[in-house]
DNA sequence: TTAATTCCCTATCGAATAAGTATAGTTTAA
DNA sequence: TTAAACTATACTTATTCGATAGGGAATTAA
């Protein structure tokens, strides 16, 4: 049980524009350098992250992407959800049956849920340590 | 992201064979049915638990499937990981980088791994009310 | 006003994985 | 010695994942 590689490159571009500074949009081509993602992939990323308003973007010369909102504001859920959809152990087929099985992992998913709420996008950028981090010259 | 099909018959097989009396092994046709599990699926799927250490088998008419272990010995997570392999978010890749994702998967790993090693098959049928349980009559 | 740049959107494809079937055994009890 | 039951592995099919393709629309700069 894993999460998919584009819910992983969607965290990791979120992270990358938050780091950018606010006053230049970053740029699909650039962030598919920087962060080694097809270009193309990364495309549907950013739109679908876009569509779900995490981000926004400016189209043109001299466009590309920035946050629609404080990095402090965006927990990793909310980009976990908007790409692969809720975590659901069981699938929607044990909901109505109050078996142990049921309980457990209703358990399961509000302690999953809880902990990837607590961590927004801030808070990751934080506990980095600077020399771990490639960031944009803009 | 959720578990396998695989490993939902799993954990169904084996509450069902921890609730049968122990005095018959319970064979994987009349499993079959009172689960709806495909019969060559959940042989499959038995064999596994099988040599995983969670069951015994006895061959020829009468034999079947028991458990070979007190109930209360057997953690969900250990028939997760015998069927759907270990928990790792981030699927081995950020293992070695201490970045904000990093750590904050990692702490989820325990978290989930935390809670699915408290959960014996005992616990759950603890927790079943006999009017949910279609219980074998045999 | 035209060309270059950049995002927008949907369709499609190939590979991997998941789910389920098939077939040919071996062991055991009656 | 026959039928019941598990053992083992190979195979097939369906679904999902990861990625690519290609044309369109908006914006800026020349």
């Amino acid at each position: 049980m894993k999460i998919s590689k584009k819910a992983q490159y969607a965290m990791r571009a979120v992270l990358a524009i938050a780091r950018a500074r606010r006053t230049h949009p970053v740029q699909i081509g650039d962030l598919s350098k920087l962060e080694q993602i097809p270009v193309k992939f990364l495309e549907q990323i950013l739109l679908t992250l876009k569509n779900g308003g995490l981000l926004r973007s400016k189209r043109g010369a001299g466009g590309g992407y920035f946050l629609d909102k404080a990095a402090g504001d965006i927990p990793l859920l909310t980009i976990l959800e908007l790409i692969d959809g809720p975590f659901e152990p069981l699938g929607n087929d044990a909901h109505e049956s109050p078996t142990g099985l049921g309980q457990c992992f209703d358990q399961l998913r509000e302690l999953v849920n809880d902990h990837l709420i607590k961590f927004s996008i801030q808070d990751l950028i934080d506990m980095e340590r600077p020399e771990d981090i490639l960031a944009f010259e803009i």
